[in-house]
DNA sequence: GCGCAAAAATGCACAGTATGCAAATATTGA
DNA sequence: TCAATATTTGCATACTGTGCATTTTTGCGC
């Protein structure tokens, strides 16, 4: 129900122009700036018209991100809250944010290039979590229920866990934001364990100073 | 050498146009929704042209919101740096973040108009305090500057400081943002004071649930 | 293979955002 | 009043994003 991976040549060659365009605005991204990247010039090396740019992204930032539209990012929250066991709120939200970075890329490198992007424009992940609001009332809804399974929030009055939510999904952006930014200065932390070992180690250090 | 107020007509004008803009944004805004609000729009109401909208606002959401230019933003919040006396960490970062949106106003009911839209709008809070780069920068060094006031951080080192001004201001606003869409709800809690108290025990409420 | 239906890509038009530049206009202070 | 300076404005330009109609491609039953 969660994810029948058709495999006929449509969606095959559709897999292949999400990787060719998220490729293209990375990899013109990072050679020209993000400024200068039009959509125009992703499509051109993308190969396929501008229009077509925006039946699969809804920005460039996005493109460059690797995020979805609605519908795909539903379908791919639905798949974390099935298939995860992390019941640590500050780790689960932690896993659910990263979660959704992942994509079919085109070529191997393109992670550690996105981390490249990430430290010479940290714009772009400073809007990342916040600035679409579907997006950002996706996620709120998916840290509720991850939030629910903890014993320490199942009782609450739902208003209250729905604030306590979006908070939570707001730190951990906020030390996921920062450990990426770290990795992007130095790649040997840039594996997706130290990322989240980082991020955890934020976020318990601010909450340890605040308390 | 913080803020000499010029009185000159020039900078008589200067005030009034920056406060009916702001004032024609938010009423446009409330009537006709943010989307079908116009720079055209708000210009002409504003009585410049469109061209010098662009001399006082980087955008319709900075001006909806009454958000400076880096330079009056570097002003304001030096000024504030200089004039709050708040040792508590959150409380002072909330206040910072809450001086920001202080503006002469043209009108009285300008502030709850703002709330209003925020209710109706969401998102304009969501990318207010993470989108611009410039000022999420200029307010991470405030944070920074109003945490080192405190005793349980001043001696930490500077890139430990760093990360933790940035995080605390991050969840400060995330808890001011629940707190002023509250407000936007219920008038009652419109005012200052309520919405600081409100931010104060949200961000606390979530430390005490998340350690 | 054939051909029809569905899906995807495309071209085009359009509205809006944003910036640079130079000309026009207004304000200041001598 | 005059010249220096600040501000406003018009104009040109580039880019983002969306709707719509058309064309191309793919899937599938035959």
């Amino acid at each position: 129900m969660s994810k029948p991976p058709k495999s006929g040549l449509r969606d095959r060659k559709r897999i292949d122009t999400r990787a060719r365009l998220e490729d293209a605005a990375i990899t013109l991204a990072l050679r020209d700036g993000l400024e200068q990247t039009t959509i125009h010039a992703i499509s051109d090396l993308a190969q396929v018209s501008p229009r077509t740019f925006f039946n699969y992204f809804d920005s460039k930032d996005s493109a460059i991100l690797g995020v979805r539209h609605a519908e795909l990012l539903d379908e791919q929250v639905a798949q974390f809250l099935e298939e995860t066991d992390i019941t640590d709120p500050i780790e689960a939200v932690v896993a659910l944010l990263l979660s959704i970075f992942d994509s079919p890329a085109s070529r191997p490198t393109i992670r550690e290039d996105r981390l490249d992007l990430i430290r010479r424009h940290p714009q772009i992940l400073a809007s990342q979590f916040t600035q679409v609001t579907q997006t950002r009332g996706r996620l709120t809804e998916a840290a509720e229920t991850l939030l629910s399974r903890d014993d320490r929030f199942a009782r609450l009055p739902s208003r209250e866990l729905s604030d306590l939510a979006e908070m939570t999904m707001d730190i951990c952006g906020s030390g996921l934001r920062i450990a990426m930014r770290d990795a992007a200065i130095d790649r040997a932390h840039a594996q997706t364990h130290d990322l989240e070992q980082r991020a955890h180690a934020l976020v318990r250090n601010l909450i340890g100073h605040l308390r």
